[in-house]
DNA sequence: CATGAATGAGGCTTCATTCAT
DNA sequence: AATGAATGAAGCCTCATTCAT
């Protein structure tokens, strides 16, 4: 129903308005059809999500722009979503083929944002970028997936506030945690101050 | 190679050391193998998971523990791993069918550690679990089949605690962080108390 | 029409009484259905002409008769001929394929009579046998061929023999030949020593 | 890879550096585009032969020179050699057609050369001249495409008076087989002279 | 005259499924 | 219960040919 197997030629010929020979005449087979349109898919989503990313300011904002806009594909491009699940993974030659290297620049846009959130205090310097791009990802399509099983609705800009609120409290230093110090040097002063004994506290 | 449509009922009749009319002696269709199969792995899986995430105590080490186990699942069961993704979604019946339902006693396990952890504040009252959910499951098989694709190794323990504690580090409340705004009044009125004097701080 | 490339599964499995589908029990492609075909053709023709050979006293009978049975082949297996033709020559993969040592193994049969005939002084020993073994298959070839597109009729043992002996005539030393200076040394004796006049001769 | 059906009008437009559309300006189809280059094949090549042929003197060296023209086609025109066996025989409407005429036209100076040799006393009267044709060309064509299916070199002038050779052997008489009847004559006068009786010799 | 995209028929092959033994 | 040959629908792909530009 779905995939590169899924669908047959002559269901897309005849989707497309034309028999399957037309087809062949502008992609050498099958799978050179799809990638071509994974290929065309990915540059559009790259093209269109690359520079509204660079316009925002503060990696949360940035994060859930990019998640709520991946949240989208799975709405809007349900199809894409699966042949992409079904097809990116699991090839032979997938490493090394353009359709990889597409892949690995739409997942770049992904951790330049995180890097970036590295370098700029707004996250944690220990965060392992690799993973936390996975679970980004992998926690996205799990998510569309399990609603569009259950065919219900969702807002992407809503689960994606919720989904990055969920990965940056670990993520992000707790500013409020950043005052311990200075706040131990105050009690430490009001005790000398008044040269009172203090019960420990744990 | 993998998948459902990949496997082909001569190739697995040849593997299982019989005819292909045998198979048929036991299964309605290929579907009905496949759903055999799934559920034969799922029962096994949470047969094998169940009794062993009940004797961990602590959420952060059921946790690890469950990680680890589901990232083995993607060594040892390469092909199951993606017949569950390939067969699992996607399919028009999936909702009600009783792959649904073992599918939802896996998970299961998973969101109970979720709410058990929350029960006993290990994880925030607001921690979202379908969300965490997602996040995990999806992480770990995001993680799993790049790992695949490029043929690297990797020990599932040592990735498994890598990604509890980037996950954790937001989920779990910080006793000491909760503590501080009521710390900073106590600490502000006693210095009011006895007339101290402060600088301003930014 | 004829030969590899001109005849359809769908046309195979009509003549024989059967779908497609049912061919591909039996043979795993069209390349190896040929191929079964052409090497049943060549068992059954070398275990027809070779113990027949063997009975036949004398180089000049054994390939009137090898000439003959070549011939008829033409006639009964028309297509056959066509298609080995068409698909022993001009493979890739012809040389070291079980097909070119049947074939070897039918040459064998003509080869091994000329290289008897030489031993027996039947033939030359001067004769070129890869050359007269392409001479005699080629020969039958181009002939038959001619005959069947003009659509005459021809009797096989008549026209061996007549092959047979366009050859031989080269190749057997003739022992009268032999003899011929000899006797006419002793015929100018005899007319010497009977004193009789001889007219000169150019 | 060569042959009628191995050839599509795509390539053979690309290999010409035009389009598809382009050839049907020029020939009706697929098989009118082949006769024209088999025409144009044998014209060249009859063009080519005849006048060289008629400056030869001798029936063996212009057998020799035939031979050698012929099994140079197998080299420099393999893939032209391979469409003349499968297009030229074999097909419904050969006989009568243009290129049969061609074809005839090409073996008729091949068999004029035989006729002359009879003529000119240099080749037995008694030569069957359709069989030494067939012999001629058959055998050829079975050397050189045997040759080239072992990818093996060989020298059209050395292998050609190889040829003529194994085959004139036969069809040129003996001279000394000319002298028989006189010899006889010569006997008989001695015993009408001598007035003697002869036994009888088998 | 040249183009080349579109066509659609036909080819080979796979495979889930059936059924008589 | 097991077999495995037979089936036939469907899939991918090729290619000679046409036709509007």
């Amino acid at each position: 129903m779905a995939g590169f197997d899924g669908a047959s030629m002559g269901e897309i010929a005849m989707r497309a308005g034309c028999v399957e020979g037309t087809i062949y005449t502008y992609f050498r087979n099958k799978r050179a059809l799809f990638d071509a349109v994974l290929e065309a898919f990915y540059e559009d989503l790259i093209a269109d999500i690359s520079p509204r990313l660079a316009q925002i300011e503060g990696t949360r904002d940035r994060l859930v722009f990019f998640v709520g806009r991946h949240l989208r594909i799975a709405i809007d491009d349900t199809g894409m979503g699966r042949v992409i699940n079904g097809q990116v993974w699991g090839r032979a030659d997938y490493q090394g083929s353009n359709l990889h290297a597409l892949n690995r620049r739409y997942w770049r846009l992904l951790t330049d944002v995180l890097h970036e959130g590295i370098r700029r205090g707004e996250l944690l310097d220990s965060l392992d970028i690799p993973i936390a791009r996975d679970f980004i990802l992998g926690g996205i399509q799990h998510w569309a997936w399990r609603m569009l099983a259950r065919r219900e609705q969702f807002e992407p800009g809503v689960v994606a506030i919720r989904m990055v609120d969920a990965l940056l409290c670990g993520w992000t230093p707790d500013p409020r945690v950043g005052h311990l110090p200075e706040l131990a040097d105050r009690v430490a002063r009001i005790e000398r101050a008044i040269g009172l004994e203090l019960e420990n506290r744990t």
